[in-house]
DNA sequence: CTGCCATTTTACCGGC
DNA sequence: GCCGGTAAAATGGCAG
């Protein structure tokens, strides 16, 4: 790296960093994308808290859910809470 | 034929999910690139760490143009130039 | 505000941005704070992913977690999750 | 006198429940706080969201002279300066 | 496997 | 009073 400096390493770094900044790009692109159609689904009556509770849901496995929410009950009975 | 459920359009939903889900594998599929390329120069002797800060700092230096801009026009805005 | 440079206000404004910048220092520490609790509670076995949804439920009302209990219920099945 | 329900200390995790809902409570109190000042800077004639840039900036300055220091600090451990 | 960093989610504030 | 954007918190993923 030391020779970095204004040698052929320095071009190829300048490149790795202009390639990566060009997908961060196209990957910001997307997520506006997804963005306006949660804004759409909002425009339409949804509640977009919920849609993305269920997307979750959906990507989680039953058994990782089911054993989520009896870690929870059990904190809650030793937390008293009724 | 949209099928309410509950008063919900089942249909418009399921939509909606599924093309937010398509997004999703668009905008991972990028993220995985990004991450090849950080690893073919990590492959050619870069230091990805020092790559990434320096990406940070552009990024930075980038928002702080911006936010000065946008100070600027507050400023005028604030001073009645329309 | 056009008067704000070199004159009383913008000491008023200095004024004022020093405190705000001296009580968000107070509040990062507190946020610090708790963050070792999470940290400490973590140590002795307790999972604070769980501890955390606890607090939230704790701090909602009993109608108001029902209601998105439906409402996130009413979606699976409009989304044909069985 | 710890008593375990499902294995789980009831008592420690009240306690660090408490303890955390505690800090929470001093937490938004100064948020209180902070929002007074603006308030108060209102009323005077400011206008808050030139202070909120301001105030973005002022961080922002000193978050980057940051990153600036540790890049050097990893270009110099790089170059097998110790 | 632990700590760090990015992404995501949540809460907030100001405007309409 | 909602809604949009903006800052803080939390979750998840990655490198070391």
């Amino acid at each position: 790296m030391t020779e970095a400096i204004g040698g052929i390493a320095a071009d190829a770094l300048k490149s790795y960093l202009d390639r990566i900044m060009n997908l961060e790009i196209e990957k910001k692109a997307i997520a506006e994308d997804i963005k306006m159609v949660f804004s759409e689904a909002k425009g339409t009556g949804f509640d977009t808290k919920i849609m993305r509770k269920l997307l979750t849901l959906l990507k989680m496995e039953e058994h990782e859910r089911k054993e989520q929410e009896e870690l929870l009950d059990l904190y809650m009975r030793a937390a008293g809470v009724e």
